[in-house]
DNA sequence: TATCCGGGGTTTTTT
DNA sequence: ACCCCGGATA
């Protein structure tokens, strides 16, 4: 181990300050490029040479791949033999870890399966169906975001049926039994032996709620618990944290208020914002210092986020060179700007030599990715994309993973039906209602009646029991070889026994020759795994322990680094974290970046905090622009500039005049010589609706904002009509008009049953009477 | 039981 | 424009 005072060394007084506190809970707020990852391992090592024992010391993060490279620094600071002994990994994944160890005091058994997002989605439309539910109103993403919020609230379904707001919002909804559709989820879920993403967070905090000698475990256990990106912790996280840190509270936490970017995912800003609150003796750190960008893109970024309210207060400035203005530029559509873009970057690369993986270009929306696609190719500018479906999303893998799964949990419904009929067997939808059905009338699981069709008085004809019985019979022997068998061993014979592998073969299309490489990298990924557990010493790893692994993986785990040189393309999301000498922002509109559907102010500061994690992502240089014109959704869309690049300090920003376009011929406006973005709705809460009902309004009636020229204000509706909104019900409109400001059409209605007062909607979601 | 058509919906997605 | 899903069809 590196000696400390040459380890803090290498830290600048704020950050070692940070590292070497150790006197109660602490906050670090972390600006962008300040060197977060740096204190966090810094951190880690002092604790450790502190005398604290690798295995007392919890760190959780967001990812895998924070985790990951986490704890390699760690390794090289302190080496790999002590690193390991460290609780370092994903919220999820050492809460999974956690309750593989105490699944029986919560009604499950070790082997429990852990259910993705399609499972998920499978066993809910599987209960709405059989309370032979409305799919028009129970949508099934709907339902599922419901659940997932109660779980991320630590509700539980009688939480959810004794919640007025929630019962209020339902009842907008007109889905009065959600409650009993969450009660129905969980209890299949659970008969299942199995936890979706959300309970592996919310059975991990009732294990420490409800069981106080588990709790006394852990929290002796845990003598210090560390926590990254803590800005997009939700409800449940922060129950967890701070449960877990009791009662010494030991509790680090570190994050960047500024860049909190997942509300929608049920990150709630208001754990960082408040942590002093929380903590009463809790002690701020802030990280100000960034190393990454030069001043000028420092200087731009602050400008921005200046605009936002809710923050903690931060200077953060660069000490690199001042560097080049940012650069802005409007083109007449969103090809334009495509073309534009990848002009600039054929330019960047020949005259600057600047490498194509030090080059991004970032967007809102995934949609944007197409025009920018084809432009790159048409240049021949080597680009990689990131977003689309993850290696262990693809329907062979998945299939294949439902196969190990079933042999390791044969509650797993959601693997049984995946695979029962694949490959064909001949066993169709009316023999599966028939074995469902015997299932929930013998209250055992589906591969039980399967197993012991006679005993449980199925009733199928012979030859569809033949069929299930070899069925039964294939299983049976993957389920004899689960625990004798090396996972790779066992996922070769599986893939072969039951027939994926000659499927595959079978197949002469191009798809058929894919999914039998990825079927082939499936088994690779294993060995590898295999291998990796050999050299820690593990003489013997089973397949269930790379299916708990597994299933927490995502796509950003498989960049394996690829070494080509070649331009990213990405998400603003998806960029978090990452740095590029150059990086282009595409697409700063209105409607789009702020994306259309957000409206109430604190949506607008997430919106902005997006951008500001756009540009602090550029190191060097950054491009940012917008196009007059989109295709969005198949029409032409007429845009104007985002509200966004008013909030930047113009002296950080030259503008460009777009390549041959003669620009734009709206009036000038004071900042940028373009009209100014539109104004806000004025968005008028109801007094009689709660938060929830407004978050719900925005799910389901998108408020009309700059709502281009084609909705026809007359042909429509006029003023004094009854119209009814999917969810305000009934009402009267005021009066319709044209916004000569922005050229929208705008409505104006009143609801009889909600108080009384006006809103904004979108003409999509109302119906005449 | 695979495939084709029509309708509805369209943000972001660390696990 | 495009994708996903469900129902109908061959």
């Amino acid at each position: 181990m590196q000696t400390m005072p040459t380890l803090l060394d290498l830290l600048n007084p704020s950050q070692r300050d940070a590292v070497t506190y150790n006197d109660g809970p602490q906050l670090v707020i972390a600006g962008a490029g300040s060197g977060k990852t740096r204190v966090l391992t810094f951190k880690i090592a002092w604790l450790l040479q502190q005398g604290i024992p690798a295995n007392h010391i919890l760190a959780l993060t967001f990812t895998n791949k924070a985790a990951r490279e986490m704890k390699e620094r760690i390794g090289k600071l302190v080496g790999e033999e002590t690193a390991r002994y460290l609780w370092m990994g994903t919220f999820h994944s050492i809460c999974a870890r956690i309750l593989r160890h105490e699944a029986e005091h919560l009604g499950f058994t070790r082997d429990f399966s852990i259910y993705d997002t399609s499972d998920s989605k499978a066993a809910a439309k599987q209960i709405l169906k059989e309370m032979q539910l409305d799919e028009k109103i129970y949508k099934l993403g709907n339902v599922l975001s419901k659940i997932s919020a109660a779980k991320n609230a630590f509700m539980s379904p009688s939480d959810y049926a004794a919640n007025n707001d929630l019962q209020k919002r339902d009842r907008f909804d007109r889905m009065y039994d959600m409650a009993e559709v969450y009660r129905r989820y969980e209890l299949r879920l659970q008969a299942a032996n199995a936890m979706d993403f959300d309970d592996l967070l919310l059975n991990t905090c009732r294990l420490l709620r409800d069981n106080a000698e588990a709790a006394a475990y852990y929290q002796d256990l845990f003598q210090y618990v560390l926590v990254d990106e803590y800005q997009d912790t939700n409800y449940v996280q922060y129950c967890l944290v701070k449960r877990l840190a009791e009662p010494q509270n030991h509790i680090c936490v570190v994050g960047d208020d500024a860049q909190s970017i997942y509300s929608f995912r049920g990150a709630d800003i208001r754990n960082i914002l408040h942590f002093q609150r929380e903590y009463h003796n809790a002690r701020l750190f802030k990280l100000e210092r960034n190393y990454r960008s030069t001043q000028t893109i420092v200087n731009a970024a602050n400008s921005l986020i200046r605009h936002n309210e809710n923050q903690i207060h931060k200077d953060v400035y660069s000490e690199k060179e001042v560097g080049d203005t940012l650069s802005l530029r409007a083109y007449a559509s969103d090809r334009a700007e495509a073309e534009g873009i990848a002009s600039l970057i054929s330019e960047e690369h020949r005259l600057r030599k600047t490498g194509y993986n030090e080059i991004a270009v970032l967007y809102r929306t995934n949609a944007q990715s197409r025009v920018l696609e084809n432009e790159l190719r048409s240049r021949n500018i080597p680009y990689r994309i990131y977003g689309g479906t993850s290696f262990y999303q693809r329907k062979e893998i998945k299939d294949a993973i439902s196969y190990f799964r079933l042999a390791a949990n044969p509650k797993d419904t959601e693997a049984l039906m995946r695979v029962i009929n694949f490959p064909a067997r001949g066993i169709g939808d009316t023999t599966l209602k028939k074995v469902s059905e015997c299932a929930t009338t013998h209250g055992i699981s589906m591969m039980e009646v399967i197993n012991q069709p006679d005993e449980n008085a199925l009733t199928v004809n012979a030859s569809t029991l033949t069929k299930l019985r070899n069925f039964a019979t294939i299983i049976q022997h993957f389920q004899e070889a689960i625990d004798t068998t090396d996972a790779y061993e066992f996922a070769e014979r599986v893939l072969r026994e039951s027939g994926i592998m000659t499927a595959a073969f079978l197949d002469q299309s191009q798809e058929g020759i894919d999914r039998k490489e990825n079927l082939d990298e499936l088994l690779s990924a294993i060995h590898e795994f295999v291998d990796g557990r050999m050299q820690e010493g593990v003489s013997f790893t089973p397949i269930t322990d790379f299916l708990s692994e597994v299933s927490l993986l995502t796509d950003q785990d498989e960049h394996t680094e690829d070494h080509t040189e070649r331009v990213t393309l990405m998400t603003v999301h998806a960029a978090k974290g990452l740095e590029f000498e150059s990086v282009f922002i595409a697409g700063m509109e209105e409607n789009l970046f702020p994306s259309q559907y957000c409206v109430r102010p604190t949506e607008i500061e997430e919106e902005r905090r997006l951008l500001y994690v756009a540009i602090t992502r550029a190191m060097v240089r950054c491009y940012i622009s917008f196009a007059k014109s989109r295709f969005k959704n198949g029409s032409l869309d007429f845009s104007s500039p985002s509200r966004f690049l008013n909030d930047l300090d113009r002296q950080y920003i030259k503008q460009y005049e777009a390549s041959s376009q003669p620009s734009f011929r709206s009036a000038p406006s004071q900042q940028w010589g373009f009209a100014a973005p539109p104004r806000m709705p004025r968005f008028t809460p109801l007094d009689t609706l709660t938060q929830s009902h407004i978050q719900a309004e925005q799910a389901k009636a998108n408020p009309v904002r700059n709502a281009s020229t084609e909705m026809p204000t007359d042909s429509q509706f006029a003023a004094n009509e009854r119209v009814r909104h999917k969810v305000f019900g009934e009402g009267t409109i005021l009066r319709v008009w044209h916004d000569e400001s922005n050229g929208n059409d705008k409505i104006e209605i009143r609801f009889d049953k909600v108080g009384n007062k006006t809103l904004l909607l979108t003409f999509a979601k109302l119906e005449k009477i």
